[in-house]
RNA sequence: UGCCCAAUAGUAUAACGGUAGUACGACAGACUCUGACUCUGUUUGUCUUGGUUCGAAUCCAGGUUGGGCAACCA
């Protein structure tokens, strides 16, 4: 291990504060997901870094759901993230929730209240709005910020204890309504909600507010580094003001730029339309930025964590670009993913000097890149599948495939030579007739003759047949939340392309859900939880590199 | 119009006052029983104007551009 790499600047961040002794020398982090959603990929950056920072320093990591909003929030989606964290490969110290401390958190709104730092409104909404002044006019006090200590704590026990309805009066930090900061202009700590909360059922109807809670909950726990995205900057004033007037634990918010992919969109809510709307079939589907989704596609737990450490840390906007997610995939499943042949979109070749009837078993290696993974035996006979795309009665310059009087290749097996083809009356091919070399046979050839082109196939007597599922990028746009208008119709319309019988060969009717395969020429593969004993259906992770794909759209 | 954050190839990231490097992408070639993989090569960059300094991507000041902030969301 050369450990040249150099720091970022979070990694330098704790180091100094490690030197200086700053946090007894002590790394504690948290991870603090709202469970009102599916985590997707910019979590994993989030989960990547947390984790991984504490890990680095000998620290530990706590999993803390902020549930504060009652209203939003379910038990459905804190076993999702328990379980997208962990197939990660991450694994917390402790299980927390802000819900645990909201008795803790009342006392320390009374202490506030107690100190004249934080008084009981009966402003609306609206009112508190329109006293909060802009951006660039200050805001004017509102009447209630006078009311006694002793009001105060009476109202603020009332609200508790369910005497005034939604909305009627809130709690407000007593700060300074001209700050230039709007987050300091006297912010909400609590409002009145009268909803069941997904732990504290209706123990509760008032609900602290994010600012309100988070701070203090980094503090109870200790957290030492809160790390967070940078549309939180401007909070952090606030979270440091409730940690020194309550005078507890000095945790410390450190702000990095959240992960953008290009063609997809990231926000909770964009994603939340997707499901609820019917564009995907729910928060795992295959398409989705969500890590779950992409677990379906086929992407490993590595591939993922490998693309949030390529990605780096910084504070500056980016937007990566969705070919390094496939680099790493591809990468990772070059090295372990078993080679097998399936003809996708088939036509009938006959072999006419092959015997009719006899059937050989050929030697096929499993995974050139590893020499370990040994290899298995395919059935072979005069009758057999090959992809439609490798005949070309007319082949253009370059074509290294089958066409009349052409030679190619059949992986593993012999060198053929197309003869002839039948049609239909609306002249497709239906048949492709050709000859083989016996002597040319993998493994023993001496023919002498070497071909330029090699392709896949399956023996039509001896094949399964499986669904395959293309995906492909799910906008059509390089970032689908920015541009002008809806952002679904941006929506590619082919985005699944579900083809229903395939040609697989039969070794992989033995397959599982989730292992994954390359399909040679086609891509990686990996088969799908719909997968029945009747019924394989494998999912398209990723395709492979294709120069030629390349060259033909290039003479168009 | 106030406050805050940021600015290095197409994208992402490094260089922490001393040779602008790496990865992905793109392009070209070699190899190939996967038009994959691998290998080789090419291409493209410090937002701008000043200042400090022997020396600035780096420090300072002004400007420009992009982003964030006015939810009883997080």
């Amino acid at each position: 291990m050369s450990e040249e790499r150099s720091l970022n600047f979070l990694e330098q961040i704790v180091e100094e504060d490690l030197a200086s002794g700053k946090t007894g020398g002590r790394v504690l982090t948290r991870f603090p997901p709202e469970p009102n959603g599916y985590l997707h990929i910019g979590h994993a950056k989030s989960i990547v870094l947390n984790f991984g920072l504490a890990q680095q320093y000998n620290g530990k990591t706590n999993l803390r759901f902020d549930d504060t909003n009652p209203v939003t929030e379910d038990t459905e989606y804190v076993e999702s993230i328990k379980e997208d964290i962990r197939w990660l490969g991450f694994e917390w110290e402790k299980e927390l929730y802000a819900s645990d401390y909201f008795e803790q958190l009342y006392q320390y709104a009374v202490e506030l209240i107690k100190k004249g730092l934080a008084y009981v409104e009966d402003a609306t909404a609206e009112e508190i709005a329109a006293m909060k002044g802009t951006p660039t006019t200050p805001g004017t006090n509102s009447p209630c910020r006078s009311r006694s200590v002793a009001e105060n704590l009476d109202l603020f026990e009332r609200m508790r204890k369910g005497e005034f309805k939604d909305g009627e009066k809130t709690l407000r930090a007593k700060i300074d309504m001209a700050a230039p900061n709007m987050h300091m202009r006297d912010p909400l700590m609590y409002r009145i909600k009268h909803a069941h909360h997904h732990r504290t059922g209706d123990k509760w109807c008032i609900y602290p507010m994010y600012d309100f809670a988070h701070g203090q909950s980094d503090s109870i726990e200790n957290i030492t580094h809160s790390i967070c995205t940078l549309e939180f900057i401007p909070h952090r004033p606030l979270y440091n003001w409730f940690i020194q007037e309550l005078a507890i634990f000095p945790s410390q918010q450190y702000e990095f730029a959240r992960l953008n992919l290009n063609y997809t969109v990231m926000s909770k809510r964009k994603l939340k339309q997707l499901v609820e709307e019917g564009f995907v079939n729910g928060w795992d589907d295959p398409r989705m930025p969500t890590i779950s989704g992409l677990r379906r596609r086929g992407y490993t737990a590595a591939s993922i964590r490998n693309l949030c450490e390529r990605v780096g840390v910084q504070k500056r906007d980016n937007v990566i670009e969705y070919s390094l997610l496939e680099f790493c995939i591809r990468e990772e499943l070059n090295r372990t993913a078993n080679r097998a042949m399936a003809v996708l979109d088939p036509v009938k070749l006959v072999i006419t000097n092959y015997p009719e009837g006899q059937v050989e078993e050929l030697e096929a290696e499993n995974n050139p890149e590893d020499p370990n993974s040994g290899s298995r035996k395919l059935p072979f006979s005069n009758t057999l599948y090959i992809e439609r795309e490798d005949f070309m009665e007319n082949p253009p310059k370059k074509y290294f495939r089958l066409g009349p009087g052409m030679m190619v290749r059949l992986k593993n097996a012999y060198i053929i030579k197309g003869e002839s083809v039948d049609k239909d009356a609306d002249g497709n091919i239906t048949t492709i007739y050709a000859t083989y070399l016996p002597e040319s046979k993998s493994g023993g050839d001496h023919s002498g003759l070497t071909v330029k082109g090699t392709i896949h196939w399956v023996s039509a007597a001896h094949a399964a047949t499986a669904e395959v599922r293309m995906y492909d990028r799910l906008f059509t746009v390089e970032n689908p939340g920015m541009e002008e208008g809806d952002f679904k119709s941006f929506i590619n319309k082919e985005s699944l392309q579900v083809i229903s019988t395939a040609y697989v060969e039969p070794g992989l009717l033995q397959a599982k859900p989730g292992d994954r395969f390359q399909f040679m020429r086609k891509g990686y593969f990996s088969v799908d939880p719909d997968t029945t004993p009747e019924k394989m259906v494998f999912n398209r992770t990723v395709t492979l590199k294709d120069a030629w794909a390349k060259e033909t759209a290039k003479g168009k």
